[in-house]
This record gives structure tokens, C-alpha cells and sequence, in this order.
RNA sequence: GGGCGCAUAGCUCAGUUGGUUAGAGCGCUUCCCUUACAAGGAAGAUGUCGGGGGUUCGAGUCCCUCUGCGCCCACCA
């Protein structure tokens, strides 16, 4: 453990350690330089022997390990790691992990193709086996589900190694000693026990329902990773005919509008709005489909639209969520024709009578879309068509990550209860919405939004191999078939386990999957499911409870607005479950990078941007300036030009520092005493005063804005003003002032922009200062209670004198022979106590008042010798 | 359909409880090698603060309304 931060406010006298100023200062080397230090002296560890109040812990998003970072990752670091160094600098013990999302699909579809292989979690795992020397992607090899979770081990390995120089590079000031990744055992034993607990109080259920079905995935999906794309349809206009006589006089068919019409074969029955008159007369009665023939009953239903199409609609299982709807609350049979592979299911559906068999053996096999178009020469042949179909375009829901529209097919699923299907439960989450503090706050609509409208419990079974598996097994009965409703279970210190590979306790490895044995559930859960507890993972909830007491609940979670849905909302669910409070205290929401057209930059777009080429143009402080200048929660365009602004910003920060430096140490004892001097270190206070409110509501981009004008300000105005007498120009008494000012000011500054631009502060700082500038106090202000009043006017007629120059197209040093300032009686008094300083700073030989209300200056300028 | 956000100089954006003449940077123009900095500095021009209405002594700021853009959610027969 290093220091505590240095208590003191004011500047250290030079150090014997500290190492001199550069003759030419530069930033070249300064990243590889401090990198090294920073990394050697260990000035962002956590401090392990602390109590909980004096630590300030941060849930750090793991990011997703798919190839590389791009510009949007060191935009939100950037944020989080600003505030991560300012408390720090306030004297909080900063604990501020990271881990790599390398779990999941991406990782996955990666190793697949890398390799040549695919998962087969009925295989034995193989110690012997390599990959193929040349991957084949259209024949790869079968593996077992533990030597692919090695290859995807094997990959992403190279893939972290450089998210980590990356982040190294950029000056983030994790403590890299708690790093974690989401497939590492400690994370799949966490998950495996936070289920296992869900699991025993309730929490955790398994259900056989209809699901959200992604058919080149082969897996269900929830309702946080759907999305709309419009796609083109049709309307097909279909008639039923009537099976039972009604009391209506036109005993004509029923004319059915569908998107569907490959669905015909799935129908179950008709639906209407209790209140439409047209149909009022069918409620009760049958109707046969076309091309099968089945008799299905007409239902009324207040989810019926009169207004859409005909008024009464075809119910299928399952066309849309809509009819999961229907079929579960009118009871209507099961019906699904749609495999897990998008293909019409082969067989004779039992309910199509005979004479209806052979139009469905013609699409029996057939993907969905194919099914479609022969469907509909099928039912224009029948003349079962009125009209050609009519063109729409509609939303249609997909997998986030899909290709395909989503289909719905029943499957045994696991859920944990989000308060989808329980009002109470509901708003217990919308309670726990209100005690999180957002930042910016309007983003807690986003998650209110999101909980209100919640349709079911969070399904988190997914049907892949890379990932956190199910932790259980079920025992096979004398036919082989599996006892869902009593599953065998680990012991939570036996996590994690592999039940495609272990075994449960009470059998051996030859009773798998035979009769009166056991088969492993072969699912593995929602890489949310893992997310949602990275305050546990990185927190070392189950290995380390000590530490875990002092760290959670967090005080942050830094993250993107487009995982409120999932992320956050999930880690609030996990936290609430398992810990009955909130995961963390405050959500800091940071925009996206838009590329120069407003798009998000993003992968798929292709329009990404990689940082290491800006960072080796610009240099980290660079970089990182144009990311803190955005105000949070913004979306923001990608600029470079800010990034050159950061680097010019550096820049005067060396030659600054170098310059007040340059007078060495002021005489003992020496206190600023002029006016002036006093004027702008109360001016400093105020942005002390502000750059500290600022960052306390997580508006660092607040912080550096008003730090930054005040810092140009100083250089242009107040150095420029001060300078001839800090030369001792006007004696050592003043001299003095103005080298203890200037000095005040610096040190002031160089903490300042510390948690902006890390590797030049330090740098200027190890001019002078000892230590690291981010193991320093953040500054207080003075307390001394100065006006910064008089510095307008001063700075107003400094201008005004460089205004005549400039017009006179004379340089800065060109002599003014005589300057009249107008001005009231008290700026009056003001500019006096400046006055020797404006005489030196403007080349001014005669100065003179005169009364006015507001400031007028005449400059007369000594005509230039000929 | 519901919700949220945005609209200020050619561009990117500040403008905190309402308060003199609305700001910065970039870009543009002019000037200056000035001993911290030419990878620098000094200065200049540029605005119906999206439209309309209201509250107020006073509105970029508060209220209503309209328009445009973006995002989230819902709808998906």
C-alpha cells in the first residue's frame, strides 16, 4: 500500500527526490514512462485494511473480448476513470476492478470459426484432442463441450492481453490485481451458487411454455435481447368456411386477414372483439380451415383489433406473442408446426383429418418462407384466396444478434422471477429504481419504462455450449425418460461443475443417460444471468466475504443507456434476491460515439474508429480530453479536432509549469500580498469550489471546463501580467507575491487536471512535488475569502491595450506612450492596485484615469522608431 | 400510441436557482519570431438562441403550443 494522500494544500518545498525541470519539455515517452511507475508503485491499489466508509467501489462494465476496442470504449472508461481519480484524490480508497466478458455467443461463433469446430455437449471430453491444421467451415469437427470451452479459453487469451495494454495505455487507474473474466471458475461458481440460492428460495423456476425461439441459433432468447426490424409482408385475405349453422343471415365464410398463411395448418381458432358486432353472431360456432379442413371454434377476446384487417383474426401456435396470449387464456390446443430449425415439423399432424394430410405433406420439411409461397398457390388453387395479397410493411420481432425472424416454440425453460408476472414484485424493482440515483437523472425513465412494461419472468436458459452451465442433473426413470420436477443438485462447494462432464453425487459416469441413471441439464444460462452479478464476481462475494462487506454495495456503476434493460436492471434483480438492497448506489449513464454522420459506431455499421492510432497522434491526455468534454449521458460525435485542442492543452501545461518553476523557490516565508496575486487565487477558490460540486454529481466534464478556462485565462492574462514583476521587476517583497501566487496556483492546477490528463500532470508534478500527483490531496480552497472582482476590469484593459497593437499591426512589446482608462471611481481603485503591472505587461509609459461608467480605454502608441 | 432527450455562430458544443451588450473551441481573416510555449501568441468578423403564444420590470433560461431530429417502450392477426 502506498501513502495516504499527501494532507497537505500546500506546494511541498522542492524535494530532494523530485527531479529537476526539463530544459525542453516534452511529451514524448511520458505514457511508456508513467505506465511503468504507475505500475511499479502501485498508486491505484486497494487498500485492503480500510473500513467500508472510506471506500469508494466501482462496478466497472467487463468489456465484450470480440477482436478489438474502438473510440466508444475509451470514451466511457475515460468518464469513469476521471471520477475513480478524483476520489481518490479526495482521500476515498478507490477500489476499481475490471474484468473481460469473454462468455458468451460472440466468443463462441469466433472459436468456431477460428477452429473448425463446433460443440457437441453429448461428447466425452477429449485430453488428446487438437484443433484441425486447416478449419473447414463447412465440415467442422465435433468437440465436447469442456474442449471447447478450452479452444474459446485459447482464443480470447491474446484478445485480453491487448485489452489490457490498451487500457493501460489510455491511463485508466484500475487496480489490475482483481481482475476477473466471465468464463473463469471463480465467475461460473459464483453464478452456479447465486442460481442455486435463487433456485431454493423460489426464485428460479423451470417451466415447459411457448418461447422466443431463434431458429439459426437454436436457442431461446428473452425479452431484454429482442428487437423490432420492419421487414415487408403481406396481407392474405382467407377464407373460412362455416362448420356450424349461426343465427346470422349471411351464412357466407369468414374472411381472415393474415401475415401468415403457412400457419393455417397450426390454427386452433378464431378471434373477435366481444363488442364487434359483425362477429357476435359466429362466438360459439365452428369454422373449418382451408386446405385441412380442421374445425376450429370462433372465440371473443378483448385483445381482438377491430380495427386490423377483417376485425377477427386466425389464432395460431405460435404466430406472435399475441397468440400465446390467446391459447393460454382460452385454453385452445397445441398446435405447433414450426421445428427448432424454422422447418415445417415432417409427420401427419393428428388433428388435420385424412383429407387434409396431403396439402400439409406438400410444405412438411419446408423453411417457413417456403412454406409461405406455397401455402399461397396452394389456397389460390382452392380459391380459398380473395384477392391478390396487399403489401405492408410491419415490425417483426428478432434476436438482437439474429438473422432471422423469431418463431415461438414450447420448451422446458429457466426462469427468475423479475416481477414480469407479479405486480408486487413489480413494483418492489420500480421502488428500488427510485433509491438509485442516476446520473443524468432522466435516465431512470429509461429503467421505469422498461420495468413497467415487462410481459413475463426472465427467461434465462439458453440452448448453447459456451457459457455457464446449469448446475444439475436429473434422474432418468426405468424408461429413461428425465424427472424434471426433482433435480439432482451440487453442493455449493462443489462449484462449479460441468454436467455434461460430471457427475452428481450417489452415481457413476456409466449411469449417465441410461436408464434409472442421470443426464446433466444441457442448457446454460443468459450471459446477463452472469452480468447481472459483477459487483459479486468482482467483489469476491463467496471467496473473500471480508472484502466483499467493504466494497458492496457499490457506490458506482458506470454504464451505456442501451443496457439499462438488461444490464443494470438485471444486476438490480440479482442484488435485491440475494442481498435484499441495491446493487450499487449510483448509475453513471454515459452517451454513445457517433460517427461524423450521428450514427452509433458500432461493429456491424462498420464505421468504427480503433483508438491506438489517435492515442499514438494525440497521445492518451489527448484523447482522454476529448472524451471528458462530453457532458454525460451524451451521445457524441467522434471529433479529433477536440483531440488536438487536448494536446495543445498538455503542451501549455509543460511549458507553464516550466515557467513558474523557472523562479525556484520562493524566499521563506513569502505569501502572495498583492492584490492581484490575491485576486486570482480567490478566482481559483471559486473553481475549486465548482470543479469539487461538479465531480461529487459525477459531472466531470463540468469540472475540466472550468478548470480549463480558468487555466487559459491564467496563462494569457495573469503569467503575462505578473511576469516582469516575479523577475523583480518592482522589488523582492513583490517578486515574492507573485513567485508564491503562481506557485499556489500550479499546484493547485497540476491536481486539477489530474484526473483528466494523468500522465502530463504527473509528469509536471515529479518537477517539483513528491510522489504521484494521484496519491495527492484534491484541492481545498484557500478559505482566505479574496474577490476575484477586480480581475475583469484588469483583464479588460489588458486587452484593450493588445487590441491597439494589433490594429496598429505593431507586436505585443511595441510601447504605449500614454493610456487614458475611463472607468467608475471604485474600478478605479482597482486598476490602481494593478497598475504597475498593466504598465509592465502593456510596455505602458503613461497611465491615466478618467471618469466614466463603464470602461474606456484611449491607447496612444509610441510611433515606431524609423 | 406512451415516455425521454435534443434544437444556440459555417462546424462541435457551453450557457447551473430568470438579471447588463448570448460565450468557447475549431474553421475563416489580420497581425506578431514576444527571453514558458511558433506543435506558440494577440486580435477580428459571424447569431431573428427551431416557430408561435404566455408569465415577468426583465426569458436562450419558466409555462403552453407547434415543427423537426434522435432514442427507449408498446403495437406486430
Amino acid at each position: 500500500m502506498t501513502t495516504p494522500p499527501d494532507s497537505s494544500n500546500a506546494p511541498s518545498p522542492a524535494a530532494a527526490h523530485a527531479s529537476a525541470v526539463p530544459d525542453k519539455p516534452t511529451l514524448d515517452g511520458l505514457e511508456q514512462r508513467f505506465i511503468e511507475r504507475w505500475e511499479n508503485d502501485g498508486p491505484y491499489r486497494f487498500d485492503t485494511s480500510t473500513s467500508r466508509d472510506a471506500v469508494f467501489s466501482i462496478d466497472t462494465p467487463p468489456p465484450t473480448v470480440s477482436g478489438s476496442l474502438h473510440v466508444g470504449h475509451v470514451f466511457s472508461y475515460t468518464h469513469t476513470d476521471t471520477v475513480a481519480r478524483y476520489q481518490r484524490m479526495r482521500g476515498r480508497n478507490v477500489f476499481y476492478p475490471i474484468g473481460w466478458d469473454d462468455n458468451g455467443l460472440a466468443t463462441e461463433r469466433r472459436v468456431q470459426n477460428y477452429f473448425g469446430v463446433r460443440c457437441d455437449p453429448s461428447l466425452p471430453f477429449d485430453a488428446a484432442f487438437t484443433p484441425p491444421a486447416k478449419p473447414d467451415p463447412k465440415n467442422q469437427v465435433p468437440v465436447s463441450r469442456p474442449n471447447f470451452v478450452a479452444l474459446c479459453k485459447q482464443l480470447v487469451a491474446d484478445d485480453e492481453l491487448a485489452f489490457e495494454q490498451m487500457f493501460r495505455r489510455l491511463g485508466l487507474s484500475v487496480d489490475w490485481s482483481y481482475l476477473y473474466t466471465t468464463i473463469g471458475d471463480e465467475t461460473i461458481r459464483t453464478s452456479q451458487a447465486a442460481f442455486l440460492r435463487n433456485l431454493a428460495r423460489g426464485e428460479a423456476y423451470q417451466q415447459e411454455a411457448p418461447t422466443l425461439w431463434d431458429v439459426d441459433f437454436r436457442t431461446a432468447v428473452a425479452q431484454a435481447e429482442l428487437i423490432d426490424k420492419d421487414l415487408p409482408g403481406a396481407y392474405h385475405k382467407i377464407a373460412f368456411a362455416r362448420a356450424t349453422a349461426g343465427n346470422d343471415e349471411n351464412q357466407g365464410d369468414v374472411l381472415i386477414d393474415t401475415t401468415r398463411p403457412e400457419l393455417i395448418a397450426s390454427c386452433c381458432a378464431l378471434v373477435a372483439h366481444p363488442d364487434d358486432l359483425r362477429y357476435q353472431p359466429l362466438f360459439g360456432t365452428t369454422v373449418r380451415t382451408p386446405l385441412y379442413g380442421v374445425e376450429v371454434p370462433v372465440h371473443a377476446h378483448r385483445l381482438a383489433d377491430p380495427e386490423k384487417g377483417t376485425g377477427i383474426a386466425m389464432v395460431c401456435t405460435f404466430g406472435d406473442v399475441t397468440d400465446v396470449t390467446w391459447w393460454r387464456e382460452l385454453d385452445l390446443p397445441t398446435r405447433a408446426l414450426i421445428g427448432r430449425d424454422g422447418r415445417m415439423l415432417g409427420g401427419e399432424p393428428e388433428w388435420i383429418p385424412a383429407a387434409g394430410q396431403p396439402a400439409y405433406a406438400a410444405i412438411a420439411g419446408r423453411t417457413a418462407k417456403q412454406a409461405q409461397v406455397a401455402v399461397v398457390q396452394q389456397l389460390r388453387d382452392a380459391g380459398a384466396l380473395h384477392g391478390e395479397p396487399r403489401p405492408i410493411t410491419h415490425p417483426v420481432k428478432f434476436y438482437e444478434k439474429g438473422d432471422r425472424p423469431l418463431e415461438i416454440v414450447a420448451s422446458r425453460q429457466w426462469y427468475i422471477r423479475n416481477g414480469g408476472r407479479s405486480a408486487e414484485l413489480r413494483d418492489t424493482f420500480l421502488a428500488r429504481g427510485e433509491e438509485l440515483n442516476f446520473h443524468p437523472d432522466h435516465m431512470r425513465h429509461r429503467y421505469s419504462n422498461w420495468v413497467e412494461g415487462l410481459n413475463g419472468d426472465w427467461l434465462i436458459s439458453r440452448q448453447r455450449f459456451f457459457g455457464v452451465p446449469f448446475p444439475l442433473w436429473y434422474p432418468l426413470d426405468d424408461d429413461g425418460e428425465p424427472d424434471f420436477s426433482s433435480p439432482l443438485l451440487p453442493a455449493e462447494t462443489e462449484l462449479p461443475v460441468d454436467p455434461s462432464t460430471d457427475v452428481p453425487s450417489g452415481f457413476t459416469p456409466e449411469q449417465r443417460n441410461q436408464p434409472g441413471g442421470f443426464t446433466g441439464d444441457g442448457d446454460v444460462m443468459d450471459t446477463w444471468a452472469t452480468s447481472s452479478l459483477s459487483p459479486q464476481v468482482a467483489g469476491r462475494w463467496l471467496d473473500d466475504p471480508e472484502l466483499f462487506a467493504k466494497v458492496f454495495p457499490m457506490d458506482m456503476r458506470p454504464q451505456a443507456h442501451d443496457i439499462i434493460r438488461t444490464w443494470l436492471f438485471a444486476t438490480v434483480v440479482r442484488a435485491h434476491l440475494e442481498h435484499g438492497s441495491l446493487p450499487w448506489w449510483n448509475a453513471a449513464i454515459s452517451g454513445w460515439i457517433l460517427d461524423p454522420d450521428r450514427k452509433k459506431m458500432s461493429k456491424s455499421i462498420g464505421n468504427v474508429v480503433t483508438p491506438l492510432p489517435l492515442i499514438e497522434q494525440y497521445g492518451a491526455d489527448a484523447v482522454r480530453y476529448w472524451a471528458a468534454s462530453a457532458r454525460p449521458g451524451v451521445d457524441t460525435a467522434f471529433d479529433e479536432g477536440q483531440m488536438k485542442i487536448g494536446r495543445k492543452l498538455a503542451t501549455k501545461l509543460l511549458n507553464a509549469s516550466k515557467f513558474v518553476l523557472a523562479f525556484g523557490e520562493p524566499e521563506q516565508g513569502a505569501v502572495p500580498s498583492e492584490a492581484l496575486d490575491i485576486a486570482m487565487l480567490a478566482r481559483l477558490d471559486e473553481v475549486v469550489a465548482e470543479a469539487t460540486a461538479a465531480f461529487d454529481d459525477y459531472d466531470y466534464a463540468r469540472a475540466l471546463e472550468r478548470t480549463e478556462t480558468f487555466f487559459w485565462w491564467f496563462c494569457d492574462d495573469y503569467v503575462e501580467l505578473v511576469k516582469a514583476r516575479a523577475y523583480g521587476g518592482r522589488g523582492p517583497a513583490a517578486a515574492s507575491s507573485a513567485q508564491a501566487a503562481l506557485r499556489v496556483a500550479l499546484h493547485t492546477l497540476h491536481r486539477l487536471f489530474a484526473p483528466f490528463l494523468p500522465f502530463v500532470a504527473d509528469e509536471v508534478w515529479s518537477w517539483w512535488q513528491p510522489g504521484s500527483v494521484h496519491r495527492a490531496a484534491w484541492p481545498a480552497t484557500s478559505g482566505n475569502n479574496g474577490s476575484a472582482a477586480m480581475l475583469e476590469p484588469v483583464s479588460a484593459v489588458l486587452s484593450a491595450i493588445r487590441r491597439a497593437k494589433t490594429d496598429a499591426k505593431l507586436s505585443q512589446k511595441a510601447a504605449v506612450e500614454k493610456l487614458v482608462v475611463g472607468a467608475s471611481a471604485a474600478t478605479r481603485a482597482a486598476l490602481m492596485s494593478a497598475e504597475d503591472d498593466l504598465r509592465n505587461a502593456g510596455s505602458v509609459h503613461s497611465f491615466e484615469y478618467d471618469d466614466a461608467d463603464q470602461i474606456e480605454c484611449t491607447v496612444t502608441l509610441t510611433p515606431p522608431a524609423a
